[in-house]
DNA sequence: CTTGAACCTCAAGTTACTTGAGGTCCTACC
DNA sequence: GGTAGGACCTCAAGTAACTTGAGGTTCAAG
């Protein structure tokens, strides 16, 4: 049976992040303080994987550290709705709609300054690079 | 003939960014060491404007400082070829385009999120979130 | 019992700016 | 010509979310 113990070496492998990450965490407080052993070292268990796992999906998710707080009270208050974690998630889903919105443009710009490098200025590196000349000039 | 002599405050609002930005990036040597009145105060022209619009707009391509100067010295040198250019604009949408596909995985996870939430948890707000559960199981 | 990998703490660095304190300059108005 | 106040100045420190580094301790294997 896993009562497990985990070091902070194999929590950060599973949880996919660095132990510094971790230490770090646990200093802003999305994870709380780690058990010790004798030493010193940091003792985990399945639930700080749990939790840790939890943490980072919503950075995926690109909450901020105090958002995540706030959602991590949501869960462990356990006498609170849904509608804050909803809320937090609906606002957060328009951001990235948003940022979406302007990658995709960004994608867009990026390949058509590509292009352009290709049919104007390649076959004969010349002096200039009449798409960096434009980009000088783009939004006047 | 428009020998402007553009102040800071009315450069940072043409080049869409703040005062301190620009500070910032003469600071950094984005741009050049502007020239000075009697009192100290920056004095630009257009050419500084220019320049300020390019390197926003690089910025707006995500590109980093450190990028746009060598996009920079690639442009004031004047004997180098576009190869470059096109280079670190590739590298670029390479980026640009693996961020893209985290986004949308992100969307669609945030959205499905926030439909659980309403079907699973809304009408009547109980103790505890379903889908927030389902993120990483609370205090267990 | 001795390596050497993994761990510890604390401080400082990173990126691209922003914010703040404390002081100077410029322009318009009377 | 004097003055109010807005724009400007410099320098230092703060921001997010970590990472990196120095200098030292602990643990597991052989």
């Amino acid at each position: 049976m896993p009562a497990a113990g985990l070091t902070i070496g194999t929590l950060a492998e599973r949880g996919g992040c660095s132990v510094s990450t971790i230490r770090y965490y646990e200093e802003v407080g999305l994870l709380p303080p780690a058990d010790r052993r004798a030493g010193g070292h940091r003792v985990y268990g399945e639930a700080d994987l749990r939790r840790l796992k939890f943490v980072r999906r919503c950075r995926d998710f690109d909450f901020s550290i105090d958002e995540i707080k706030a959602l991590v009270a949501v869960m462990e208050s356990g006498d609170r709705s849904c509608t804050e974690a909803r809320d937090l998630a609906t606002a957060r889903l328009a951001v990235v709609r948003a940022r979406l919105f302007e990658l995709r443009a960004l994608e867009r710009d990026l390949k058509q300054f590509v292009e352009s490098c290709e049919t104007a200025c390649l076959g004969g590196p010349g002096p200039s690079c009449a798409p960096l000349g434009d980009l000088a000039r783009a939004g006047d």
